[in-house]
DNA sequence: TACTTTCCCTAACGGCGTTAGCAAAGTTAC
DNA sequence: GTAACTTTGCTAACGCCGTTAGGGAAAGTA
């Protein structure tokens, strides 16, 4: 009986040959290529049968933006095992994100830059909860043990997205080539990472106590 | 010889209208109605006509970008005049950014979310210089006038714009709607604004003082 | 009135996502 | 082995899209 066995495995492969092929198109020739005619051109099958694996063209965006935040909070993870302090684990995690927006520019683009995502798309992507574990764990464990949290974490874990998530975004838009207009900026948008990192850090660990406004 | 003044000012109403019927279209029903045939439906003129007003699609596009960037210019501009500290003037532009982009989602996204703005785009923009001037100015008055700057003006202005359009963008993704699994942090977005908008003012104003890692 | 210019339309091209319908191949039952 | 059925993957179409060629009517000019 493995014939069925055989035809299930054939159909994997077929199925994944489309997800490759449709990611190496996306790599080589940018996100206007991306298209379900010019997937089945070159998995060397006709059109329909895309439509036989996948219900439409979202669902494969859909794919490709589950493996986007796996491939994201895994990063995360990675950099932040074995920092000394949390402080020190809160920096790799910024470091680390933007490392990872800019070596995997299509991921990030899919992610946050085209189908703006919905409510439902994310209730579908299972791995944001990892991302938001990962992030809220490090900020939590800057207060020392058994002190009262004097923040929200699901604010800083907020900020913290919010802030590089708008540096990569605007570096990678070519906002921030502005540069040309500057010259002697060239490594600067390193500087604002730490800069921006440095901010986040010390807001926390100012948090509670009394403002000079 | 009123008869070419007629005619100029016949066309420039035909491009207005242009413009003004497919600003309707993307408000009433959303960017995924912005198409070059509903357009010329709209203003009851056969395709070809919007070809003699606009080189194409990306056209109607760079304007409406340019009028973005100059509404958003204006409103920062007006936020912080007759603010008695840069502080605060930061902080009102920071809320006034917060303001236009949610009182004016379709430019918002246009601006920054649609077409990744390119090199060539932004210097077509004008208003993208007033931008810089507006805030810039502010960031440099926060330090005592003839003291040298500890920072470089143009990196926090990148961190300044950096961190509101992150705030903003995972706003208004509905990545940070996963407040639905959050209960009781429904006037969230606002106070993480004013928590970045207090961790930049703070970081302008330490900079240069030694940093106790 | 005859000529020229301007305006604007129809119709097409090539691309897209998506789907209906059919033919061939493979599988199963007798 | 053959007949019936299921699976598989094709062609061809539909209705969108941006863009452009070419022609015909109207307006302006002499």
């Amino acid at each position: 009986m493995g014939i069925v066995d055989r035809k299930q495995r054939q159909k994997e492969e077929v199925r994944s040959s489309i997800l490759d092929t449709a990611w190496d198109l996306v790599v080589t020739e940018g996100w206007q290529s991306f298209s379900i005619r010019k997937i089945a051109d070159a998995i060397e099958y006709s059109v329909p049968v895309i439509y036989s694996h996948f219900e439409n063209k979202d669902a494969i965006l859909l794919e490709f933006n589950r493996k986007g935040f796996q491939l994201l909070a895994e990063a995360l993870a990675a950099a932040k095992a074995g920092k000394p302090h949390p402080a020190d684990e809160i920096r790799a995690m910024g470091r680390a994100y933007w490392n990872f927006a800019f070596a995997n520019k299509e991921y990030y683009q899919l992610m946050f830059g085209l189908g703006i995502p919905t409510c439902e798309t994310v209730s579908k992507i299972p791995a944001m909860k990892d991302l938001n574990e990962v992030i809220s764990s490090s900020i939590i464990a800057m207060v020392p043990e058994g002190k009262p949290l004097p923040f929200d974490p699901f604010l800083k874990y907020q900020s913290f997205w919010s802030m590089l998530h708008g540096l990569v975004s605007i570096n990678m838009s070519s906002l921030g080539r502005s540069t040309n207009d500057h010259p002697g900026h060239e490594g600067l948008p390193l500087q604002v990472l730490e800069d921006v990192l440095c901010s986040f850090i010390r807001g926390i660990q100012s948090a509670g106590q009394p403002t000079e406004h």
